[in-house]
DNA sequence: TTCCTTGCAAAACTTTTGCATTAAA
DNA sequence: TTTAATGCAAAAGTTTTGCAAGGAA
């Protein structure tokens, strides 16, 4: 139980160094979350809480989730159009989607080099790069 | 109503040379689709077909941009979580997403350059890559 | 006829919200 | 004690589905 006590010792420095009042709940959220660099939905969240006997309810796990995005504690993915994933590597990089299985691996920002981007928009400012490399699973060639 | 009558046929055409079809609901939503480079919402597709006197059912219209999404002739686009996108421009292009306004704007193939790409994991191959310029509009410095 | 498509309403899902209860500072 | 967070159920929004009726080949 050290590693699970360590990321809940973590989880709850985290919050506090962000102005989120650590209750519970939120500690437990952070805590899983926060234990690797990962990608959850809220419904594995939830699911991951009850399989420990931490019951959350639906609504604070949304709640908690949209809290730490807009907080930068985790950031929001849009890959699929199926649901939000939150992911909680916050430091900029980007994702491989097996469009087969669904998994998202992280790609490292040093693995992408742009020699060249579009101009901005007049009056607008660079705010992200969303990148997100589809990949199948190779067909078998024809033997 | 040369112009609408240009589109009504055009996609009469690319429906047949997709083996879809063309009922009556098919080509009103294609030559609404197909008119212009747009990205449109089931629901703006929806009411833009309402608005000019068409009647085609909700289920008609989910069904029929999934069909054209599948056969190739419009692509759909995971922005933003909320909504799926149905992009009528199907040639390899990025996209500028504003993130206060919500809106789209095409960024051409050649204006993006990939000097360094990561090695696609074992067994995989690439199937497409999605990027996604988020913009905000600038802040007014002090004067 | 036979098969496919449409339309409606209902269902399924994800996410948000209202409000009474509970916990934190 | 005062303010903010939680939990539940209900609501909201998007997308899918079941099934009867209609249309194309």
């Amino acid at each position: 139980m050290l590693v699970y006590t360590q990321s809940v010792d973590r989880a709850l420095q985290k919050l506090t160094a962000c102005g989120i009042r650590p209750t519970a709940q939120r500690v437990q959220i952070a805590a899983l979350l926060l234990s690797a660099d990962q990608h959850l939905s809220a419904e594995q969240i939830l699911a991951s809480l009850g399989a420990r006997g931490m019951h959350v309810s639906k609504a604070t796990v949304y709640n908690t989730l949209n809290l730490f995005a807009a907080s930068g504690l985790i950031r929001q993915l849009s890959i699929d159009g199926e649901r939000t994933w939150f992911d909680s590597n916050t430091a900029a990089h980007y994702h491989f989607h097996d469009v087969d299985g669904g998994e998202l691996i992280d790609v490292p920002v040093p693995d992408v080099e742009f020699s060249r981007l579009p101009t901005i928009p007049d009056g607008m400012e660079l705010a992200g790069i969303d990148l997100v490399i589809r990949v199948r699973r190779k067909q078998a060639e024809a033997a």
